[in-house]
RNA sequence: GGAGGGGUGGCAGAGUGGUUGAAUGCACCGGUCUUGAAAACCGGCAAGCCGUAAGGCUUCGAGGGUUCGAAUCCCUCCCCCUCCGCCA
């Protein structure tokens, strides 16, 4: 969420950062109602603050034995308080829509951001490893995987329906052990390990931005409207909505395994085969809260977090920076980490790093003391990212180090946890 | 799910109809004292909103009600604790 004011202050600046996003949000339509409410706010606290003086006389006047007078006063009140009732009303209405206006606001782009409307725009930061040169066909994942009986697509739609997915065996296991991997790597770095609900009501989803504008994107279980979470983002950040933190703790540092749901509702017909756009898909995430000194470099250390993954599995990827018109809603600014995948012959996402300001914060009210340095309480500024995407990483795994007799190569980091080196053959 | 108790400022914890937006303690900030620190003492210290400001309005889990007036009384809901039931 936007600051009202820093809207109303800055006008010209906000349309310049929809314009670049290429959202339609209007900064005109929001001054307009934000003075309508302002307007009714000035005439209703008039009245309200007459009732408050007549009240306070009919105590005094009652307590010196003047019920009399008094009376007079209390019909005053009476016809006050109508008044106030009718404006109150109108008012009510007023503020809602205002708030969900600027609920559906994006945020506005840091200005390192580089301009663009779409992914063609994005700027490549840098690469690491070399993408492998195959001295035979390499397979897709998607074959691979279910030839070597590590993967089973079909009884997966049997189970719950397309774009689900069954991993069996040594599959299962790697799966498993790349989550394990990820996190003893993060926790060994300094974050602090979190296991949450995977189920969030609507005031943390509205939290952390899914709510209210991508309802369409989330399941939603009956009875309750519990959500299933669509990335640990969601609980990691609202564990503390609603709080004030101490700048001496300052930055936190958190992660977290959790399955992940995404109904992918306008996906179709994209990423239709193996497990790259899935309905339920394991990550493993990355969360900071920093104060706004700090969260730009954060963000840069939570990207050597991130990508030092895929050193760690020996996989090659590449760092972009997503241009104005690419970012999600809630980001001032992200990198996409994207992995080498044969299959598409080119990088895919793999993780996305972004740092969200004071947007989440503001929504979720997230706040610090700095006693030394300023009265009060300001907004923390909130990261997230993925630390990384599981089921993709083993996607790029299988193709990656796959073989010419049909066996997957299991990456050095990963073999404590395997207890193998080689999947099939 | 049933019975009982409770939700108050960053934290703890008073407060049952009229200057109580709220005692007190802790934490924090400023000062005195001290070579410095601690202790002690003095002072300050909730948030949001409207307003250039003066000031005003709102907020004591959430929502509704009674009243001229509600943290305080009534209703509904949510959450926490204890006991019972159920359960992995």
């Amino acid at each position: 969420m936007l600051d009202a004011r820093y809207v109303r202050d800055n006008a010209e600046a906000v349309r310049a950062a929809m314009r670049d996003r290429g959202s339609a949000w209007s900064v005109d339509a929001f001054l307009e109602m934000d003075e309508e409410r302002r307007r009714l706010i000035a005439k209703t606290e008039v009245r309200q603050a007459r009732r408050n003086e007549l009240s306070k006389a009919i105590g005094e006047l009652m307590k010196a034995g003047k019920s009399p007078e008094a009376a007079a006063m209390k019909d005053e009140v009476r016809l006050v308080n109508d008044e106030i009732a009718a404006e109150a009303a109108l008012l009510e209405q007023v503020d809602a829509d205002v708030r969900d206006l600027l609920m559906t606001a994006p945020n506005i782009p840091h200005p390192s951001v580089p301009r663009g409307a779409d992914e063609n725009d994005n700027v490549e930061v840098r690469r690491w490893g070399m993408p492998r040169t195959f001295d035979f066909e390499p397979q897709a994942h998607w074959d691979l995987g279910p030839s070597l009986g590590i993967i089973d697509f079909e009884r997966a739609v049997k189970l719950a329906k397309s774009r689900f997915v069954l991993m069996a065996g040594l599959g299962a296991r790697l799966e498993r052990s790349v989550i394990n991997l990820f996190l003893d790597s993060h926790t060994a770095r300094g974050y602090k390990e979190w296991w949450p609900p995977i189920l969030a009501n609507a005031e943390t989803l509205t939290g952390t931005g899914q709510l209210p504008k991508f309802e369409d994107d989330l399941f939603k279980t009956q009875g309750e409207g519990l959500y299933l979470i669509p990335t640990a983002e969601v609980v990691l950040t609202n564990i503390h909505r609603d709080e004030v933190l101490e700048a001496s703790d300052l930055p936190l540092h958190y992660t977290a395994y959790t399955p992940c749901f995404r109904e992918e509702a306008g996906a179709a017909g994209r990423d239709t085969r193996g497990m790259i756009r899935v309905h339920q898909f394991d990550k493993v995430e990355l969360v900071k809260f920093a104060t706004p000194e700090t969260s730009m470099d954060e963000l840069e250390g939570m990207l050597v977090d991130a990508s030092y993954m895929l050193e760690l599995l020996g996989l090659p990827y590449r760092v972009i920076t997503l241009c104005t018109g690419d970012m999600g809603f809630g980001a001032a600014k992200t990198y996409d980490i994207e992995v080498w995948m044969p299959s598409y012959d080119g990088y895919k996402e793999i993780s996305s790093c972004s740092n969200c300001w004071d947007f989440q914060a503001r929504r979720a009210s997230i706040k610090y003391r700095d006693p030394g340095s300023f009265k009060g309480s300001r907004f923390v500024h909130t990261l997230n990212g993925s630390g990384l995407a599981v089921g993709r990483c083993v996607a790029a795994i299988i193709e990656n180090c796959q073989n010419a007799d049909g066996s997957i190569t299991v990456p050095e980091a990963l073999r404590p946890y395997m207890g193998c080196e080689v999947i099939g053959a």
